[in-house]
DNA sequence: TTGAAAGCGCTAACAT
DNA sequence: ATGTTAGCGCTTTCAA
């Protein structure tokens, strides 16, 4: 509506040049205190807003970047968005994102077109772009900055951002334990999903270095999906001495079983304990709501949002990439009980 | 890396002026096809890209809409989102998204201060923002280019784009009825919800319009969470002669209604017909999955995008505020058959 | 149909 | 500590 407002009418009216102004917007050092307050007046009096597009043009970088996505997974796909946006307000950045719309290779010259057109500084990667090679190396081959969320294999051309699954399984496994549980049984998940492998293996380090022996048939192979815990549920639950826990390797699979439970007036925490992994949604839509493994997944987009910015905002030297980890948590809800005295 | 392509360096390898470069780019008329394929085979040997922020600054434009949201359904969120990019990609326009982290008046000001910043051209307001008085009051005022998503009472000023859920409901209604059943009970929303209201009076007109009476204690009242469904399943399938069918006004509901079923043994769709509405995720991940009424959120999202994108590239008048209607539609899957025989 | 010149509103590099 | 001068890479305006 009303005309621009510009840095010279800022430097204008506070009888400064231009330069000093750019100075007090970008807090750079070198204003002496009264005239940062002058030119901090005259910007709110006449309500200037530097613009983006000339700042852009001028110092050659778009303050944005782009977040990548190919994931079905609604909430996963949220929380990280929530998790960068959280770190890009703090340092002033935009956002803008790139689901997948076409094949990996479409993708990577898209991608690679929008970056040489200015329109963002750096990509962060969810899964599962992350592990598709042929975006890593194109983005790689480009030199367009970049840090990936929750790779399957860390690619070691970028600094990635994790969390250890099988600690958390390991954790949860002696939570069930604690509780006073031996008759403990797991259901495994997708044997290509290189994480739900890693559920399995910190199941049975618990269970090992409790000294109870994991009894015949209480690993049962699923395949991440509801149905898969629907069979694995009534699997375990027909045993003669069935189990008094259940460890499903995600939350579906969970509720797979739970359903099982009702079927066979099973009493959920009762009569069976139950537990998933991941706290999707799901989790808490059910009855009892499920005591699960919840993923620091906007923490893990935040870091890696910060490790992006070190890197193009030039806060960092050419180190070498990173790897961190960030520990997942027990989340404690109804589904869990000590065992029925027997 | 390599030094950035220009405008200029296309039109020197052409030989013609930037001008006629920057015609060809922006498909300007006033071009003979001669120069234009000189100017484009330029274009393709130096892979040239114009520079969006130099774009920007010089046509005062952004070239960039923003997605306001504040919607703890990440499913929701990421339909709408999905809508709004395809339609930005047809026609070259980034999306920038603004989760609101602030109380509504912080909102309001900071979507306004990075208007003016130039950072995005309009905006996209989804429930329940675009039903907050004070965000829309402050848009208008500023003269923003706005349109909205699926308002309660859509807000004269600005463009919507709304369902019709009395129509669904009575849509689904008769589906039940079709297939034989008479005894139909329907779980209504919460009374605070105006969309959810709807779907009870669409019922309630299929039934009358059917000539079906709704029998004592049929219509149970529900506020749209898991733990209500249950509620008033327990309650509609402890009457003397229960319904063979219930209508839940939300999918949660008809999940919490299912979890009954399972646990009096009734066998759904067999015994129980059982519809939601929504098509959330959860409706597929239940067995038998349910029969519900799908919201056609990313057809909205892109129209509404596109009547945005009308008003910003003023490709249309002043035209007075529309508002348009997308029919939803009903998504047939387990959850329903016919009436046993009595 | 084509082109020349003048910005758009900032930052960078160098004075002072 | 502050200012001056050039651009950044396009579009706009006007002229030819």
């Amino acid at each position: 509506m009303s005309e621009r407002v510009t840095i010279e009418d800022v430097a204008a009216l506070a009888r400064v040049s231009i330069k000093t102004v750019s100075r007090v917007i970008n807090d750079e050092p070198n204003v002496s205190a009264a005239t940062r307050d002058k030119v901090e007046k005259a910007i709110a009096r006449l309500k200037f807003r530097p613009s983006r597009a000339a700042k852009s043009l001028a110092s050659r970088k778009a303050f944005t970047i782009s977040l990548l996505y190919d994931n079905p997974c609604a909430h996963y796909i949220a929380n990280v968005q929530t998790g960068v946006l959280a770190e890009c307000e703090k340092q002033g950045y935009d956002l803008i994102v790139h689901p997948r719309s076409s094949p990996g290779y479409e993708l990577a010259r898209e991608v690679i077109s929008l970056y040489h057109q200015a329109r963002f500084d750096g990509v962060i990667l969810t899964p599962p772009l992350c592990d598709n090679a042929t975006i890593v190396a194109a983005l790689a081959d480009e030199g367009i900055p970049t840090t990936l969320i929750a790779p399957g294999t860390p690619a070691p051309v970028f600094s990635s951002v994790v969390t250890d699954d099988e600690l958390a399984s390991f954790e949860m496994t002696r939570h069930l334990l604690n509780l006073g549980h031996r008759r403990i049984a797991f259901i495994s998940g997708h044997p290509a999903h290189l994480a739900v492998q890693q559920r399995t293996a910190g199941f049975v380090r618990a269970m090992r270095e409790a000294g109870v022996a994991v009894a015949d048939g209480m690993i049962a192979t699923g395949f991440n999906s509801f149905a898969c815990g629907v069979e694995a549920g009534k699997k375990l639950l027909d045993f003669d001495s069935p189990p008094t826990a259940i460890f499903a390797a995600n939350d579906e699979m969970a509720a797979g079983v739970l359903t099982i439970a009702y079927e066979r007036q099973l009493a959920v925490p009762d009569d069976l304990s139950l537990v998933g992994f991941d706290d999707i949604p799901l989790a808490t839509q059910l009855w009892p709501m499920l005591t699960t493994v919840g993923q620091p997944i906007k923490t893990m987009a935040s870091r890696a949002t910060e490790m992006l910015l070190d890197i193009v905002s030039g806060n960092i030297g050419d180190e070498s990439p990173r790897l961190e980890k960030i520990p997942s948590s027990l989340i404690h809800r109804q589904s869990t009980a000590i065992p029925r005295p027997s």
